[in-house]
DNA sequence: TCTGGGGTCCTAGGACCC
DNA sequence: TCTGGGGTCCTAGGACCC
């Protein structure tokens, strides 16, 4: 195949909404919400709502029971990872047979494609009509001549179309938005840039990338300054991920005051954990102990550690780290990370968010 | 009845070393 | 008595994404 290298992004529309909708088609055209475990009652966060549900003003990470009180006919479903992951695998093998297809997997719902093709409109459509055919999901597709512009191309063709993004067009498109419609760019980073006279991606693209280094240090600065024009890496890049790490959180349904309780729920989530960390077959090199103390006060601490796969030494590890927790503390949360050792030549990965591109 | 759970990377500042 | 300058490693915390 010959062509010009492009960059495809597709992402699947209400990803997890249209997962359910397919095995309860009754559900269809119905506000349906997803979170937790499917009871507004618990403390739980909305994963996905269908677009009807939205309509009311519901999406993702709202309590699921203000999205509740929001939508009092909605449909809410618990998370069904299997699920979920099991048609995520259906449209990815989908992505990988087509012709001449780089596939780099970003999400559950959505990947970067590159190819070669004189015509990625028509590319982009046969891409959609394979993965209908493969799994009755509808997807949007993003088209660009950098990672960046084909994953902020994405938004424009949803639900169900193609949007292309240049640097031709860029500007004309995306100048006068403001700068949190960027990928990578969120409300405090957008008011940090307010604050230095930057609100639209046009002024950003604009702005020298030295004159945001005393802000934004040395990497982020520069980094900004080339996200506000659309540039950076237009490679796609399928080399296979490896995980830096692995964590688990528990948010109680009850406040733990108990230390035994406490304990036990250390001792717990270490054991999730490394059920994670062993199924790879990696070593632990850090852990880290989050405490969430009622109602949001979040501590961190921990990390380095001897190089160990030893399950009662990481154990040892994760208590030591137990026994700073304040005693007596109403405790909301606790989540437990484990940094894993790497091999040497998977270091420099590439990452969705930061970075390299 | 306010705030999930899984990730990634960057930065600031202290400790320590030569 | 005063106190360089470069570097590395580490922790805690911030920010963002799906």
């Amino acid at each position: 195949m010959s062509g010009i290298p492009w960059v495809l992004h597709v992402d699947l529309d209400q990803f997890i909404a249209a997962v359910e909708v397919l095995r309860r088609p009754e559900l269809a055209g119905k506000p349906i919400i997803v979170g937790g475990r499917g009871d507004p009652t618990e403390r739980a966060v909305v994963s996905t709502a269908s677009y009807e549900a939205r309509a009311f003003g519901v999406g993702s990470g709202m309590p699921l029971r203000i999205a509740a009180r929001k939508v009092p006919d909605a449909v809410i479903l618990p998370v069904d990872h299997e699920a979920y992951l099991a048609a995520s695998e259906a449209v990815m093998a989908t992505l990988r047979a087509q012709p001449g297809a780089t596939v780099q997997v970003l999400g559950w719902d959505e990947a970067f494609v590159g190819v070669e093709t004189e015509d990625p409109e028509a590319y982009a459509h046969r891409v959609q009509a394979a993965v209908l055919a493969r799994t009755e999901l509808h997807c949007s597709v993003g088209i660009g001549d950098t990672l960046v512009r084909a994953k902020v191309a994405t938004g424009f063709g949803k639900p169900a179309g193609v949007f292309r993004l240049t640097a031709g067009n860029w500007l004309d498109v995306m100048g006068s938005r403001p700068t949190k419609d960027l990928w990578g760019v969120g409300a405090r980073v957008s008011a940090r840039l307010a604050k230095l006279g930057i609100s639209t991606v046009a002024e950003l693209a604009a702005s020298n990338p030295q004159d945001l280094v005393p802000e934004f240090g040395p990497k982020m600065g520069p980094w900004y300054a080339q996200l506000g024009r659309g540039d950076g890496a237009s490679v796609v890049d399928d080399t296979p991920w490896v995980a830096r790490g692995h964590s688990r959180e528990t948010t109680f349904q009850h406040d733990l005051i108990d230390p035994v309780q406490v304990e036990d729920a250390v001792r717990e989530l270490t054991a999730h954990v490394l059920e994670d960390v062993e199924a790879e077959g990696r070593a632990v090199i850090g852990l880290t102990l989050k405490v969430r103390y009622a109602p949001f006060l979040t501590t961190t601490q921990g990390k380095k550690i001897p190089e160990t796969s030893d399950r009662n030494e990481i154990l040892a590890r994760a208590m030591d780290l137990a026994a700073g927790i304040e005693a007596g503390r109403p405790i909301r949360l606790l989540g437990l990370r484990a940094e894993m050792a790497m091999p040497d030549d998977a270091r420099k990965g590439h990452t969705p968010t930061r970075g390299g591109w």
